[in-house]
DNA sequence: CTTGCCTATGCAACTCGTTGCATAGCAGGA
DNA sequence: TCCTGCTATGCAACGAGTTGCATAGGCAAG
């Protein structure tokens, strides 16, 4: 489990409450490791229990009250004898590729304006990483070592979403294919 | 959730047990959807309490009996009407990448050995596909729909592969110039 | 002949992750 | 005024996924 972990991670680099947490994982973090919420509050409790984390009531004026988490000692040794374990290989839930598979058993021309649908989604979410490069990283000759790992991590995330709509490109070139084969004979 | 999917599309492209079923999520279909034997037994028995799939008692010698499934006619319905539902964007659990945002805040030099043998297994991965694609798809221009659906999936594993062993190398020299930086002052 | 491995299925217990709902104050618009 | 929406936290229940173990026969190596 390395959400505890991703939590840490993210209140080492700027502390906050269990809401701002949810809101990073939405936006940053949320693209190679998701969580609710519900999981984030859960996990932070379980935390300070721990000892990983301190928590300080914070007041508002024109809101609710917040806890806002920092990372303690124990966290962060937790986070180094982490770092020293053997890495899980990334696990993926390709569902577009199941149903890709399964339209061999239906009707293939079916799946155009959900590939379609998708590929609008991944070019929406390259042209949010590549504005994010450009405003967190313009100067790439001019960062910390910090920046410089977040900014390995925003190019992976890049080359990811650009991989990907070539390959929905493909599929895409494919499935019209096979449903001009069908009204073809 | 799309287990039961992706098991009612490998038993529609081969009736199997469940051992046999595990098998092959083991290889093919896991790289998108992975899943343990667990499950698929589990899965197994709903969908054939439900009708979606029939079960067919075969006795081997030289080994245990098993259980063959195949997909049944409301199986096969389920599988339409789930292809015309919306696509959940895909989701990813990138360890690696956290541990990357994690290496600020220790020593970035102690990830080195962890990206190459992660390295390695994509390098690995990447062979196998395309030792696969060689098998299975020597001549692209003679496949059927089945085979040309497999075939853009599998083109998409093997894209993912090589993308990703750029940027492991990207991280890399990130890691190895972050140490020399380190030591040179 | 015993030990370990492979096929084949399954139970029990657990953790992880999701969904729906609840609370509670404040802000802004119809 | 009422309704919607935002910040902020949390409970309860459920479903998904993992781990450890059990059973049971046959095979091959030592």
């Amino acid at each position: 489990m390395a959400l505890e972990h991703a939590i840490l991670v993210s209140l080492l680099e700027q502390p906050g409450s269990g809401y701002e947490l949810a809101r990073r994982f939405d936006r940053s973090i949320g693209r190679f490791w998701t969580a609710t919420h519900q999981q984030i509050y859960r996990v932070l409790r379980r935390m300070e229990a721990d000892g990983w984390i301190s928590a300080e009531e914070v007041a508002q004026d024109g809101r609710p009250d917040k806890k806002v988490y920092s990372a303690a000692g124990p966290g962060r040794a937790a986070l180094a004898g982490w770092l020293r374990e053997p890495v899980e290989p990334e696990t993926v839930r390709h569902e577009l590729a199941v149903k890709i598979r399964a339209a061999a058993f239906d009707d293939p021309a079916a799946l155009i304006s959900e590939v379609e649908r998708h590929r609008e989604g991944h070019a929406a979410l390259l042209a949010r990483y590549l504005h994010g490069e450009r405003r967190d990283f313009p100067d790439p000759a001019a960062l910390d070592a910090r920046q410089q790992l977040q900014h390995v991590v925003l190019r992976g995330g890049v080359e990811y979403e650009r991989m990907t709509l070539a390959w929905l490109d493909d599929v895409l070139a494919t499935l019209h294919r096979l449903a001009a084969d069908r009204t073809g004979d």
